[in-house]
RNA sequence: AGGUCUGUAGCUCAAUUGGUAGAGUAGUGGUCUCCAAAACCAUUGGUUGGGGGUUCGAGUCCCUCCAGGCCUG
């Protein structure tokens, strides 16, 4: 059973307020992160160490091969299949993905999976006659759709032609079809004053390097491919660029530290208007004890036996 | 001290022969149904270092002060 969700920008603190309030709920702990999934990327995707997690059993992280593709759909199946697999068990969802959030909640629509080779030939095709060719051939097949994206957005444009190509149906008649969602349940988001938020991302940056973050990019881009899908998290192609003497490291820093304050700044602007979540403020210094309104918040969603 | 160059939005820089200030980026807001730590969209900022002068009109010309760089001593 879900008993409820802890959601919040990078570096706001989540994972320690997870296990926090997880102890308390006697609750086991299901990252809804979409870097946090994958193996040998502990520091790059702040995965908390065995001391953080203070007994805490996490589920789906760590567990994934950096070379494998992951998506919403396989994050669903692998959240249902847990707590089918443990109907007694308590979970608490913890992690700053929203669209997998809400895909659990409200499920998605009822796409077979595209073939990857498909993907592959749309990309040669870009190449060679570039995006907005592909924007009016979308345009002209899925006007809905066409007219609703931006000329610019070459992911969903890609996506909208796969699907045509895959299914002969168009992607807008997808949408709106949801299944398999879970309903809603609890949902905490957790903040910081901005400016606070921000300073704890460009110090945790600096601690992640410390901790050796280039070490484990390192290890990575000699085992795998420099494009497997774990090495698009943050930071990684700069530290790849630092490692092959291209850049500084006094450079790439200040660099990921703008991105990754870029991305929390995306993630706020999903809470606040497609989560529904309630919101909690902490600010340094009490960070221990705001656990209190957290707990009193997800108590008082659960059933009394 | 003398000479010389520079001073335009938080930052990096634009602005034709003087015509009344624009980009990128940051910041801020937004979009989001199988790559989401992704991919996009929109938008706020400037008494052009201060003061004075010439001119119908000065970021652009002149004077002066301030700040900084470089060269000489």
């Amino acid at each position: 059973m879900i008993i409820g969700a802890l959601v919040g920008a990078t570096a706001v603190g989540k994972t320690r307020m997870g296990v926090a309030i997880a102890r308390e709920l006697n609750a086991e702990i299901i990252s809804t992160d979409s870097r946090q999934i994958y193996a040998e990327t502990a520091i790059g995707s702040s995965q908390p160490s065995k001391e953080d997690r203070g007994g805490i059993v996490h589920h789906l992280m760590g567990f994934l091969s950096p070379a494998q593709a992951y998506s919403v759909a396989a994050f669903c199946r692998d959240v249902h299949d847990l707590v089918q697999e443990n109907p007694d068990q308590a979970f608490l969802l913890v992690g700053g993905t929203g669209l997998y959030l809400q895909a659990l909640m409200l499920g998605l629509s009822p796409l077979p999976e595209i073939e990857p080779s498909l993907r592959v030939r749309l990309e040669s095709i870009r190449q060679r006659r570039g995006l907005a060719f592909l924007h009016r051939w979308l345009a002209h097949v899925d006007p809905v759709i066409g007219s609703r994206l931006s000329p610019g957005d070459s992911q969903r444009i890609l996506r909208g032609l796969e699907v045509y190509l895959q299914t002969g149906k168009l992607w807008s008649s997808f949408q709106g079809m949801r299944q398999g969602g879970m309903g809603s349940f609890p949902v905490a988001w957790m903040d910081r004053p901005r400016e606070e938020l921000y300073r704890r991302i460009d110090l945790r940056t600096h601690s992640m390097v410390r901790m050796g973050w280039i070490e484990e990019t390192e290890h990575l881009i000699k085992n795998y491919a420099q494009d497997v899908p774990a090495l698009q998290g943050l930071g990684y192609h700069h530290l790849i660029q630092v490692l092959e003497g291209k850049v500084p490291l006094d450079q790439a820093i200040p660099e990921i530290q703008q991105e990754t304050r870029n991305y929390a700044k995306r993630q706020l602007t999903w809470f606040r208007n497609k989560s529904s979540a309630q919101y909690f403020l902490v600010s340094e210094g009490a960070e221990i004890a705001e656990i209190s309104p957290f707990l009193t918040f997800f108590k008082s969603f659960r059933k009394i036996p």
